[in-house]
DNA sequence: GTCTATACGATGATAGAC
DNA sequence: GTCTATCATCGTATAGAC
């Protein structure tokens, strides 16, 4: 019944290291190693390289799609029954809140966030198979959501729009670290709050901006 | 003297495999056969793979900056003659507008854009020196020029608001192939001034939004 | 069912002959 | 400058022990 704790170490150490290092430059020796496994078993749990990584982002992407989700919804039902559109800056948050509130946690939920925006980067293949399945029905509520919230955009400059927006909030995910051009009384390293509200300023204003 | 083309011949099809199928995937055995040149010669050549792609980014990435650069220093000279102070619409097309426009081009030169916004989402060690070392000077002038043409904003709103948008514009460098949330009647094949003027809509909004 | 040991082909890199 | 030969390491596959 409880299965060994194998697969788990796999994909505690996998997760560390894709995030850390990069899919590809992490080795899966390195990975059972780091587990303290054998290198076979990643292929006898996972099958590949491949489905570890889907594995990896799967086991924390199916939770958090369910609050991103549940968290739109339940604007969309109050909404209704205020019989009020819901505002871009509410739809939005219902998605970049809990993303970026993700990173603050345990260190290795922090990793996921960092993997996600990383691997949505990759050339196709790779990722796009995993977020096809993952993201499009949270994608599709997110288009029908904003529709509402921005009645006067067209379709064609809705869908740009989003599409701006994620690459945004895909670049925030992966680049959390200093680099060399942030002035010296900047801060980088930003509490999620404040860093939530800034995304929002930003992408709503360019949502809703005159076409 | 004149040095034989092979150095040319690898970069070229350094160039488009890279763009193609991705750094990872591409190996030096398929490029120095595309070539039609020997395997070591990559080695001898540039020294590594990584350095490979280096040069294949600077080959492009020069000219393009000197342009950018070019467009945007004549940009500040008109605005200190005329004694007003650029628009940000104005300034951020000097960068946007040389970026999206040499996708265009000859299919070679539109495998570099897409090149590029794949290794800005590289984790460190392969792109981070590269665009240290290339773009943080017309990053520095980029900055000034926005600085003041949004004296409103302080530094750390600015700094974060550059950010989203870079990020922004590194996402559409590298994904412009239709992918499934695509509505029917969207175009996703934009023609580029087009798309250019869609994204400084959506960028300079976000800029100058209140903070 | 789980796990291990081992082997295979392909990769990036390098040394040395020409 | 160019080439062949060779190396350690990579992802993967399989046979067999527990």
């Amino acid at each position: 019944m409880s299965p060994p704790d194998t697969k788990q170490r796999i994909l505690d150490a996998a997760e560390h290291l894709f995030a850390t290092d990069g899919y590809h430059a992490t080795s899966l020796r390195c990975i059972t190693h780091a587990a303290m496994v054998n290198l076979a078993a990643v292929n006898y749990h996972f099958g590949s390289k491949e489905a570890l990584l889907e594995a990896v982002i799967v086991r924390r992407l199916t939770p958090l799609n369910e609050m991103r989700l549940g968290q739109l919804e339940a604007l969309l039902q109050r909404s209704e029954q205020s019989r009020q559109v819901p505002s871009c800056r509410e739809v939005l948050r219902t998605f970049v809140e809990p993303t970026l509130r993700q990173r603050q946690n345990g260190s290795e939920k922090g990793d996921f966030v960092t993997l996600i925006g990383r691997t949505l980067a990759e050339p196709r293949g790779i990722a796009m198979t995993i977020f096809m399945r993952h993201m499009d029905p949270l994608m599709i509520r997110l288009y029908q959501a904003l529709s509402l919230a921005l009645p006067g955009l067209s379709q064609q400059l809705l869908f740009w729009r989003i599409h701006f927006a994620v690459g945004s909030l895909s670049h925030i995910m992966r680049c959390h670290e200093r680099h060399s051009l942030v002035p010296e009384d900047v801060r980088i390293d930003l509490p999620v709050d404040e860093l939530v509200e800034l995304f929002l300023d930003f992408a709503v204003a360019g949502m809703e901006a005159a076409g």
